[in-house]
DNA sequence: AGCGTTTAGATTGTATACAATTTGCGGGCA
DNA sequence: TGCCCGCAAATTGTATACAATCTAAACGCT
């Protein structure tokens, strides 16, 4: 037991020994960054989640990592309370999973979740360009006709990392472009899952080469705002992506 | 101030004053509840999520009810932390809104979201009629052919709350007869949201005619096992429910 | 040695205390 | 009267203490 070192802690020891404490206790630190960023003002417990988000999607926490509270507030430098909070709100998102007195852990998702995940990813992104046909902006189309040539250059510069990363915004931007709130956020959802499934992706050069294909038919379609055929074409692209996905994981078991 | 009662609260009394507590303390009523049911083992947040949730879907707490944590925590007998938890988790699945520093609310669908949420459940329940199709037990059509007869007799008694009841086990009960926990989900979600905009339900008597109409469709399509009809169907029939409820919200503003 | 049992340590679950923020109200002032 | 300021009450946000539970390693026992 640690020994008592100022003159003035004997009451304080034997307090706390009782369940008190009368040292200062720390003060949270959410005014002090509130002041520094200055611009949103939220919870702790968003803003954990916020990051937490991000961590888990940017793979510095892979699927499988168990989420210790005790571990995870003195990293963020908060109390166990509002990172509980945090967990809670990740885990209604689906990108955790808990149970009961053990704790948290980062979703991973079967192959089975996945090919569950990709048909209803599909007809929400057929939603999306059915709708974007006709409401997206000029503005809109713009980007993602800026988008949709990255995309090309980097499948000519064989860039595969930067490829997917274009390919990424592209889709997401076109389902922002179907304005609607609720699509887009059931979406990202399931795209948040299913990035992180971090399936060795070699695509294949005539996967690479169809999927890039795909893409011409769908800008094509977008700027000739042919919803019908862009629903149909984008349900079709995601249905050969979650077959490379596929191949992909099984190849690499 | 309050008189101090018994004599051996002196000591208690004079701690408390400087941020102690020697009364003994409450003691959560989880194990205890556990003990009565037996067999499901949950955290006090979790259960009381759920509680919520009910209670929100039944319409005991009506859009836009403040949910004040003080308040709600005495109700359940339990303390604001696992209430702030369950809290957290009805927030994330967007059944609640949320400010800092300013309480939750229970969330309202404006007339807009509505117009956004119908056509994404109509792409979902699609789908779910697509795979629900090949996927569907004869188990799962024999019920689902129930619940049709039943919607049936209760427009022939017209019946209008029996007939929403059984339409809304109908329409569950085939998407989750598609096999796809990740579409079930999804589709559960956007359809609590919706139930609870609680239009004044008077259908009028041709839109209550073309429903049944499309039902025996929808049946039909189902036992033939004929996905792209089954699908095509039950989107036209969510627009025309969108519809029903527009026209129903319009006219009771 | 192999296998249940026990027990200490770690980890999660809940309650409570205190801090910070919001809100409503009353008084002063023009 | 209208408006602004400031205060007090209510409410939310966070930290900490303690209880319950789980985990795993030590300890017998056969």
């Amino acid at each position: 037991m640690a020994r008592i070192a100022r003159p003035a802690t004997w009451l304080s020891f034997l307090l706390t020994q009782w369940g008190c404490n009368l040292m200062p206790r720390a003060r949270p630190k959410i005014s002090e960054s509130k002041a520094s960023d200055g611009k949103k003002r939220t919870t702790l417990a968003v803003q954990l989640a916020e990051q937490l988000r991000e961590m888990i999607f940017d793979g510095d926490l892979e699927p499988g990592t168990r989420l210790q509270e005790e571990d995870l507030s003195q990293r963020f430098g908060v109390s166990r309370t509002p990172l509980r909070e945090a967990l809670k709100l990740l885990i209604a998102e689906g990108l955790i999973s808990f149970q009961p007195n053990r704790g948290a852990t980062v979703t991973q998702l079967s192959l089975t979740e996945l090919a569950e995940t990709f048909p209803v990813m599909g007809v929400l992104e057929a939603l999306a360009g059915e709708l974007a046909a006709t409401s997206a902006s000029d503005a809109d189309l713009d980007t993602l006709r800026q988008l949709h040539d990255e995309i090309v250059a980097n499948y000519t510069a064989r860039n595969l990392k930067a490829y997917f990363a274009a390919n990424q915004r592209f889709h997401e931007r076109l389902v922002e472009a179907a304005s609607n709130d609720t699509l887009a956020t059931h979406y990202h959802q399931l795209a948040g899952r299913v990035r992180r499934a971090r399936y060795r992706a070699n695509l294949s050069p005539e996967r690479w080469a169809q999927s890039v294909k795909e893409h011409e038919q769908i800008i094509a379609a977008l700027e000739a705002r042919d919803g019908a055929a862009l629903s149909k074409i984008l349900r079709a692209h995601i249905d050969h992506k979650f077959e490379t996905v596929r191949d992909a994981i099984l190849k690499n078991d």
